[in-house]
DNA sequence: GGAACTCGCCAC
DNA sequence: AAACGTGGCGAGTTCC
């Protein structure tokens, strides 16, 4: 039988208690914004929607419909009137073998009905699910959303009503548009402090591997597999195209690996999500350009030729990944797939315990995934011990899996990003002494007065 | 008219 | 043998 862990006991109780102060303290939101930005958009999607109810491609859809109405937002009559009506071939089908409507296919079909309604699409999301739902739960101009820690099964926490940890960031207009309704409180500024790198931190702490120690310590890994995966023989990362190299082998190639997927699908988006090429035949003048050459003529010129030759290239470039570069990484999930295998358990460093069914692949992350958070939460409950023993004007309002949110004081700024950074950096590593390569963090702040919008990366 | 489902999309 | 981990949420749809 497996012993009852205090310790693990103990995490999520005073994580309980310091994610409810979080919780009453709230955020700003401004409501007034909110109801321009709404109607602004309405607007637009109104202008949209007649241009799309005008069109031919409309039309024809409504005289082939087995409905009274064609509901342009509906999936399924989308999906019938593009492959049954039309006859488009279908190239991506869903769970359900239905073909699939999602943007990545209908934008390669380059129809400008649904350009626009892709547009409408985008809007809608931004409307209908961040703002609206700020809106609702803003109350006396704050928002209060709650951190779960009882509904996910790695033991990551979860946020609702708003969900506070998947605001646009990385589309600039959604970014703009949602993220310039939160706003720090008067004289107050946003406070972002993320964790560099955490989740591979924390596999390298637990696996022990000494490659990526090294490299977490004092490397860089997505730029060593840049080079490897896009054969560059220098590596510049002020040339444009080659930090896109660099992004692509991120997060198309190292992140995925680590997560459990394997190499097929990692070249076709290395090549075609990221590369920007197609599965089709290279030709010259295809791709992302880097230094003026593009990358189609670039990788055949280093003798990757077509997309089948990438893929096996890819292939290879995996292999040696497990089986030289982090091999111990590799080793060390072999070793617990077995023992799960064997006992019907895995644990976490912090002391929690899966018991359930698992794939492979979760048996491999969940420790990782959860220990790593389990970080992030022990700083976030060091942080409001710090806040109500000091007295600080400054509040942490959030928490986003390996970041934390503060609406500082500006007059207590430089003290608190001390007393954080000793906190998320050190103690953590007093207190877990299995964490045995270094923390970082980084932080981002808005100015003074500025939605969340606003912000850009601080040093300090 | 609500529960449960699918699909799609936002975050880490 | 398997083949990307974790959530929340909105809209459409189907079932009861």
């Amino acid at each position: 039988m497996i012993k009852y862990n205090k310790e693990a006991y103990q995490l999520i109780h005073d994580g309980i208690l310091a994610l409810s102060r979080v919780e009453q303290q709230g955020i700003c939101v401004d409501l007034d914004y909110i109801k321009k930005e709404k109607d602004k958009i309405t607007e637009e999607i109104k202008k949209l929607e007649n241009e799309i109810y005008d069109s031919n491609f409309f039309k024809v859809w409504e005289k082939s419909s087995k409905t009274k109405t064609v509901n342009i937002y509906s999936g399924q009559q989308l999906s019938r009137y593009l492959y049954k009506i039309k006859g488009i071939r279908i190239k991506k089908e869903t769970e359900t073998g239905q073909g699939s409507t999602d943007e990545e296919t209908l934008r390669k079909l380059n129809i400008p009905e649904l350009d626009m309604f892709l547009r409408i699409k985008k809007l809608k999301k931004i409307r209908d699910t961040y703002l609206k739902s700020l809106e609702r739960e803003c109350s006396d101009g704050y928002i209060h959303p709650f951190f779960n820690l009882h509904n996910v099964r790695s033991f990551r926490s979860s946020s609702s009503a708003p969900n506070f940890q998947n605001i646009p960031v990385r589309d600039e207009e959604s970014m703009n548009i949602v993220r310039g309704a939160i706003y720090p409180r008067p004289g107050h500024q946003l406070l972002e402090l993320d964790y560099n790198q955490l989740e591979v931190r924390i596999a390298a702490s637990i696996c022990k591997d000494k490659n990526l120690i090294r490299d977490v310590t004092d490397g860089d890994m997505h730029r060593d597999m840049a080079i490897e995966i896009f054969r560059v023989d220098k590596f510049d990362s002020t040339i444009e195209g080659h930090s896109k190299l660099r992004k692509a082998a991120k997060n198309g190639f190292v992140f995925p690996q680590f997560y459990g997927d394997y190499y097929k699908n990692c070249a076709e988006n290395l090549a075609c999500t990221w590369g920007e090429l197609s599965k089709s035949k290279w030709v010259s003048g295809q791709g992302i350009k880097m230094n003026g050459v593009h990358l189609s003529d670039h990788l055949i010129k280093q003798g990757i030729k077509s997309y089948v030759s990438f893929e096996n290239h890819i292939k290879n470039i995996e292999f040696d990944f497990w089986n030289k570069r982090y091999n111990d990484y590799y080793r060390w999930r072999e070793t617990i797939w077995n023992r799960y295998q064997h006992k019907g358990y895995v644990s976490s460093k912090t002391g929690f315990v899966f018991r359930d069914l698992m794939k492979k692949n979760d048996v491999t992350n969940y420790p990782i995934q959860s220990s790593a958070f389990h970080c992030l939460l022990w700083s976030l409950i060091e942080g409001v011990k710090a806040q109500n023993r000091e007295h600080w004007d400054t509040k942490i309002i959030g928490q986003i899996h390996d970041s934390i949110v503060l609406d500082v004081n500006s007059s207590e700024l430089q003290m608190v990003l001390n007393v954080m950074n000793c906190i998320m950096c050190n103690d953590v590593r007093q207190h877990w002494d299995w964490i045995i390569v270094p923390l970082e963090i980084e932080a981002e702040i808005s100015p003074i007065g500025c939605s969340w919008a606003e912000k850009k990366p601080y040093k300090f």
